[in-house]
DNA sequence: GTTGAGCGTT
């Protein structure tokens, strides 16, 4: 049953209802569009005082009891920065204000920009979000052609928010809009998209977007090639996407399953030494290690596909290399 | 055969 939950993002704030899902767990999408960068919920164990954390299970959040209550529930923030081991005791109030300060815009990469696409074609296109003070696409020195990536940024901080927030329809192809070697970026990125296993070699993109188009609408179908049994989709509706994490399902005949995107660079496990964090704060996470190795020239060769899908048949080209 | 692809000459 559907119910409300009482949440706060700090003890000391009116809380927001959020509603759970018809099977009491509450999505975690839900609870992120309300605070967003929460990674989690936890509440004070009545009897001890002390926190407890929430079951989070494929993108949904479990209810300790079987039911939420009364209960207030506090968000769970990743990474407590600025605190050493020690520190824990005390929540300090400019923790929140931190947290807000954080609020600065950023340049933003925009990923999958066409070819053809110019400053003037993204300034056009991303000023309906707010005004922008820098404009940029990416080309090769030499040929002077575009590498398919380029960066934007807003003066407020708001336009930045609804624009990483959403997918970009630009000349014809779908991009993503994130902050640049981030992990809140890439979370962002990975939380509209499904991760498709146990795919059979026949199962065609063609076959994925209208059988996943059945749940919302998708905006986006990766097959790496050559056959590796597993798929990307990516819908336009975060919580389409997480409410099908760990589901079967068949299509053509074959059993998939389907769960969370994980991002292709995960972050080393161990960490040592002092994390470089530089002080200038705004989100500068500079742990993702974007694959060094890989020289990717096959961008710069020729459009024609060897995929099976031509680059016009959805007005995007995810079915080719790119 | 269950985790792609793209990350900035300033």
């Amino acid at each position: 049953m559907s119910e409300y939950i009482q949440v706060v993002e700090d003890e000391n704030d009116e809380p927001i209802e959020i509603p759970s899902e018809p099977d009491g767990t509450l999505l975690l999408s839900t609870l992120s569009a309300q605070f967003p960068a929460t990674c989690g919920l936890k509440y004070r164990n009545p009897e001890t005082g002390t926190f407890r954390g929430i079951r989070l299970v494929e993108g949904r959040l479990h209810p300790p009891e079987g039911s939420w209550g009364m209960q207030l529930y506090v968000c769970v923030f990743p990474k407590a920065e600025n605190k050493r081991k020690g520190d824990e005791g005390q929540e300090n109030p400019a923790a929140k204000t931190k947290r807000l300060d954080q609020a600065k815009c950023s340049d933003l990469i925009v990923l999958g920009l066409p070819w053809k696409t110019t400053e003037d074609d993204m300034r056009k296109y991303f000023s309906s979000f707010g005004e922008l003070i820098l404009v940029q696409v990416k080309r090769d020195p030499k040929t002077g052609g575009s590498k398919g990536f380029g960066f934007v940024r807003f003066s407020d901080y708001e336009a930045q928010k609804k624009c990483i927030s959403q997918r970009h329809l630009i000349d014809g192809r779908w991009c993503d809009v994130t902050i640049p070697n981030s992990k809140e970026g890439s979370q962002h990125l990975m939380n509209r998209k499904i991760f498709i296993g146990r795919c059979s070699e026949d199962i065609t993109a063609e076959d994925l977007r209208s059988y996943f188009s059945k749940f919302g609408e998708v905006v986006d179908v990766f097959i790496p090639k050559p056959f590796r049994a597993f798929a990307f989709c990516t819908f336009a509706d975060p919580a389409v996407a997480q409410s099908m994490y760990g589901e079967d399902h068949i299509i053509k005949g074959t059993s998939v399953h389907v769960s969370s995107a994980a991002p292709k660079n995960f972050d080393k496990p161990d960490r040592r030494g002092g994390s470089g964090s530089s002080g200038g704060g705004g989100f500068n996470t500079s742990h993702s290690n974007y694959n060094p190795g890989y020289g990717g020239q096959e961008r710069y060769g020729h459009h024609g596909n060897n995929a099976s899908y031509g680059e016009d048949m959805y007005g995007q080209s995810s079915y080719g290399y790119r």
